[in-house]
DNA sequence: GCTTGACTCTCCCGCCACTGGAGGCTGTAC
DNA sequence: GTACAGCCTCCAGTGGCGGGAGAGTCAAGC
């Protein structure tokens, strides 16, 4: 009989595991003195012990192992947990991969620039978005206005309110200077709009995943925040999968001075 | 200037996050109703929210991330921390890989043998250790009882009690059935005890890392024991870095039957 | 038999980044 | 005027312990 400090030293296990174990029922004491409290173990316990301690490096969590190590399974069955607990670490790998090459990526920016990044890239969810748009080539990015004057037109003639932010959407696959081919959009929600001349009423697509980046400021400059954006998914092994979207959170129409003007860039990507 | 249910939407981060980041002072709302006590934001503050997303995604920790965002830390500082967390990251990834291997490994036991494995493998530290010892080749695994008797008997001249179960330990460098080079060690602590004959005193290796099993049972066959300790570490990447130990944990001198007779068995490894 | 000091006991708090829920107030649309 | 979605605060819980307080226990040395 050893007492658990003894005990403690065996297993190489901390005292205090060990009264945790005994809390919770996964490994009890062969025997506890009534009178003093005082928990006595004998080394017959040791394999169970040791049963705990591979499993939990395996990494299953603790009320798992009490069912492994008081026999409520078959073999079948530990071998399904075994299966899906291969399949979590191999999802866990590569969360970590895509990690370590986030904070390389972003070594790279600063060891390069010797100073912090200027725009953030996440990755988000786009949802199904329902819209009023106008799509059209335009002679450059200065004249998309006009296109939501003849969707917020057209809005008016219906008493519809927009429901969010105005966006753009880019479907050249390169960048150019002269006849965009964009689409302006304004999501109306639910409401009913009846199709009339350019403006049309469709649901935009939803993505998986859309890198965005947000940036403040006036509309003068976008190039540095589009290539930290293209940098950043070509660094973390992403590939565009659709047309580029900007959207418009605070704008013109805000009232408020163009450097509080926020703008979101989103490409919808997919893992290449 | 959204409320917060919007600006969740936005930002895709749950209102319960926004609540708690702004108790934390990490993301504040622009602005909070005095009498309601209802949170607006502005799109102004998505760029902030958006630095902690990425940060978070790096792996920090929030009160880090507070410093980031606070403007607390130099690009220097910040590439520390990113190199810091780079190691950290490959770490984790190594500790996975290694839990990969393990879970492979008994995925193919059970898979193989159709149930589960009689024996566990944990991987612990061996403390150095003062013993009393007799080392000698012996005719096979059966007579290292008397070795034993050696050294016991130099103990009861001194009057000294073992402070810990004995142990055998095997230098041979393969298995023999035949004359077995085995030293029986018991530990004194730091008792005073006059090497006398063929029983020196003197302190046992530490070790990083042994594979350790412990058996339960008769000492009739250890082999099944030995061969899945032996496969566990040739499975998992390890290599053998010193004479293996068997400790007698409970024994014939305890007066229990042979079938609660508890053996651990260590092979020092490494990671080749 | 007494003292000392190492060991053990229980109980409670803290960790981290939220999540869930109860109970009550507020804003907006019809 | 009345739903009802949305917002508020507060509290408890998560997992697997670690730290520490305050009190009791055991074994050795004198």
């Amino acid at each position: 009989m050893f007492r658990i400090g003894e005990f403690s030293k065996l297993s190489q296990v901390p005292v205090k595991t060990l009264r945790y174990y005994d809390e919770i029922g996964l490994v009890r004491p062969a025997f506890v003195d009534a009178a003093t409290g005082y928990r006595y173990y004998t080394a017959e316990q040791l394999p169970r012990l040791n049963t705990v301690l591979a499993l939990k490096d395996l990494g299953f969590k603790l009320d798992q192992i009490h069912e492994f190590v008081d026999d409520h399974l078959t073999a079948e069955q530990m071998e399904g947990m075994l299966r899906l607990r291969r399949a979590e670490i191999r999802a866990n790998l590569q969360d970590e991969e895509a990690r370590l090459v986030r904070v390389e990526h972003r070594l790279r920016l600063i060891t390069q620039e010797g100073q912090m990044p200027k725009h953030e890239v996440v990755i988000k969810k786009a949802a199904p978005l329902r819209v009023a748009a106008v799509r059209g080539v335009v002679e450059n990015y200065q004249t998309v206005g006009p296109l939501f004057g003849e969707v917020m037109a057209e809005l008016g003639k219906h008493a519809v309110a927009p429901v969010g932010p105005p966006m753009a959407l880019y479907y050249d696959e390169e960048y150019k200077e002269k006849d965009v081919d964009v689409e302006a959009a304004v999501p109306i929600g639910t409401a009913e709009v009846a199709p009339s001349g350019r403006v049309q009423v469709r649901e935009l697509e939803s993505y998986e995943a859309v890198a965005s980046l947000t940036r403040r400021g006036p509309y003068d400059d976008f190039t540095p925040a589009y290539q930290e954006l293209m940098s950043w998914i070509q660094s973390n092994g992403y590939r565009i999968v659709g047309p580029n979207r900007e959207i418009y959170l605070t704008g013109p129409e805000s009232g408020s001075p163009p450097e509080a003007w926020v703008t979101e860039i989103q490409f919808p990507v997919a893992k290449s």
